[in-house]
DNA sequence: GCGCAATTCTACGGTCTGTAGAAGAGTAAT
DNA sequence: ATTACTCTTCTACAGACCGTAGAATTGCGC
C-alpha cells in the first residue's frame, strides 16, 4: 500500500496509478485500479498524515510525508516506546541483530553527536 | 490488549478477568470483563501464537509465548525487515534515539559478541 | 456554455478486534 | 449415577479500517 509512496516526488493520482502497472507490479498486479480508487486511498493517507497534497494545481499533487526511511524509524520509535522497559526492549533488539547491522549501528553511533553519557 | 499478558506465568481466564481490574485499571476500565471474553481474546491470541496454553490442567492455564521485551524486539525487527533500505532506515533510526538510549546501544553492541567485522 | 478530466461522496465486502450470550463438556460432591 | 457448578467452545454482533470502485459534482480550457 505505501509501498507505492517511497518511488519520488510530487505526483498527481493518474500518475501514480500508472506507476502501479509500470515495474514489475503487472506481475502480482492483476487489474489496473480505477483512478478513483487511487484517489480515496490518497485522501485517507491525507487523513492519517502520511501524505501531503498540494490542491493548488488543479490535477491535485500528492507527495509523502516523510521518506520510506523516515516511516520506517518512525515506527520503529513507535514501537519502542510502548515498551515498558527500554533498555530490556532494546537489549534484544540488538540481540537479533545480524553483524551488519551492528556494524552500521556502532558507525552510527560513533557519527553521532554524544550530547552526555 | 497484550498489555494484560505482560504480569508473569501461567495464568488461568478468570484469574486473568481479575487482573485486568485489580491495578490502576478500575481507573480507565468501566466494566469487569465477562470471562468469555476473556477467553474469546485468548483463544485468537494462541491461533496468532502470542500465547500457549496447558490444556492439561483443568483450569487451562495461558502463558505468553514471549516476554513483552521480546516482543517489542520483534515487532522492531519486523518493521526494520520492512524496510528496502536498512540502512537508512537505521541511521534516521538512530538520529532520533535519546541521548539514554544512545548510551544503552553502545553498551550493548561492546557486550555483544562480534561475529565479523 | 460545453466537455472532459479530476475530485468528492457514498458504498459494499472483507478482515480484525472488543465484547459477550448460549450451549456443551469436565469434575467434584452427594 | 445425578446434580450442580465451573470452564470452554461456538456463534454473533457492532465498530473500525482497508481495498475497491461507481455516481455525482466541480473546475478549467476552449
Amino acid at each position: 500500500m505505501d509501498v507505492l509512496w517511497d518511488s519520488e516526488e510530487p505526483l498527481a493520482a493518474t500518475d501514480l496509478r500508472d506507476r502501479l502497472l509500470t515495474p514489475a507490479a503487472a506481475a502480482a498486479r492483476r487489474k489496473p485500479l480505477a483512478t478513483t480508487t487511487v484517489l480515496t486511498v490518497l485522501s485517507r493517507l491525507e487523513i492519517k498524515g502520511f501524505v501531503s497534497r498540494d490542491r493548488g494545481s488543479r490535477p491535485h499533487r500528492y507527495q509523502a510525508m516523510s521518506t520510506r526511511a523516515e516511516h520506517t524509524a518512525e515506527l520503529m520509535h513507535e514501537v519502542l516506546g510502548s515498551a515498558p522497559d527500554r533498555q530490556a526492549a532494546l537489549a534484544r533488539f540488538i540481540g537479533d541483530v545480524t553483524p551488519q547491522e551492528a556494524a552500521t549501528l556502532r558507525r552510527l553511533l560513533d557519527a553521532a553527536p554524544v550530547v552526555h553519557e
